[in-house]
DNA sequence: CATATGTATGTAATACTATAACATGTCAAG
DNA sequence: CTTGACATGTTATAGTATTACATACATATG
């Protein structure tokens, strides 16, 4: 199913399409390019390992644990004990580029770097598939609630496991 | 600031509240008992080593790690070995006597067992205690997001880092 | 150009978190 | 009293993450 490209990937954006396959080669570059671009505008430095992490992750198209990124790496030259994969997924996360997914102990591409956006993941537990849902209400309600005892929320993580709709159909 | 406890612990159930001082004896006893009733209704045993971890969880009035408690385990003569202490707490997360906070790799007491909730859970940063806030919107918006895409979710996790009251004012 | 400074990476060692696998014990139903 | 299901004990190991320190590399400044 691959789609026009030249803006942004509707593939990896919206869940329902993110759970079918689409043209995947086509977000990794689109996701890659940004991701350069943010780093530039914000003067900090996408070096070689934090770059081919990214791609890594993007490859993937799924969650990966982060010994899963560093076997990959020090199969191409780079360190191969555990902080030089810490330091980038960090580095990653703190831009924006990556996020966490706390319940996998797992890292996965951000699909739309650089737009502000408070992401819920949904967890398929069937193909482990990862899908980055829209969750502005989300995060509005979650604030909400937060605030109605003075709590003054800085980061969030909202995960939920089920089921995909292909993993429903089988 | 003790409180009136003949019914349930309002202190330890509006988060507000819970970041406050309050008697928290009463908490204990109150979510200990509505423990070992629901245990007894849904034909589960409640066994000593179940009941001393809920316990230590609700002394305790915030996260801990399996291996903290498996330390007072083992100081108690219970068995030392890491299973031991992983088994009571999955027995006490299923039957929703405690909660998993992923982002700490901790566990803490439930203090409405037996209520149906979606709870989400308000991290201080600072102070590191940790409240249970009704998220019952914050739910229903997940499960809106996630119906767009035909995904369905079978449990989730909320958990917000932040600063409570307390540690705003300092 | 030299060099100082901050940041990134390499490397070793270790700490922390969690589970698998199997043996033993305990309780309650038949 | 024995069987079967469930709970616990125990050993071992797997998986995840961080600390600490050494080295390299880039950029800015003298």
């Amino acid at each position: 199913m691959p789609h026009d490209h030249s803006e942004t990937c509707p593939g990896c954006q919206v869940p329902d399409l993110a759970f079918a396959t689409h043209d995947h080669g086509a977000c990794q570059s689109d996701a890659l390019s940004r991701a350069e671009a943010l780093a530039a505008e914000r003067g900090v430095r996408f070096t070689p390992v934090r770059r081919r992490v990214l791609e890594i992750l993007l490859e993937a198209h799924k969650a990966l644990g982060a010994y899963d990124v560093l076997t990959r790496l020090a199969a191409e030259g780079f360190g191969n004990q555990p902080p030089v994969a810490y330091r980038a997924l960090e580095f990653l996360e703190e831009q924006g580029f990556a996020h966490r997914i706390r319940r996998l102990n797992a890292f996965t591409a951000c699909m739309h770097p650089g737009e502000a956006h408070a992401p819920a993941f949904l967890i398929c537990r069937v193909c482990e598939k990862v899908a980055e849902a829209p969750a502005a209400p989300v995060m509005a309600a979650l604030t909400v609630a937060a605030a109605d005892s003075g709590f003054v929320i800085e980061r969030s993580n909202i995960e939920a496991v089920g089921l995909c709709p292909s993993c429903q159909a089988a």
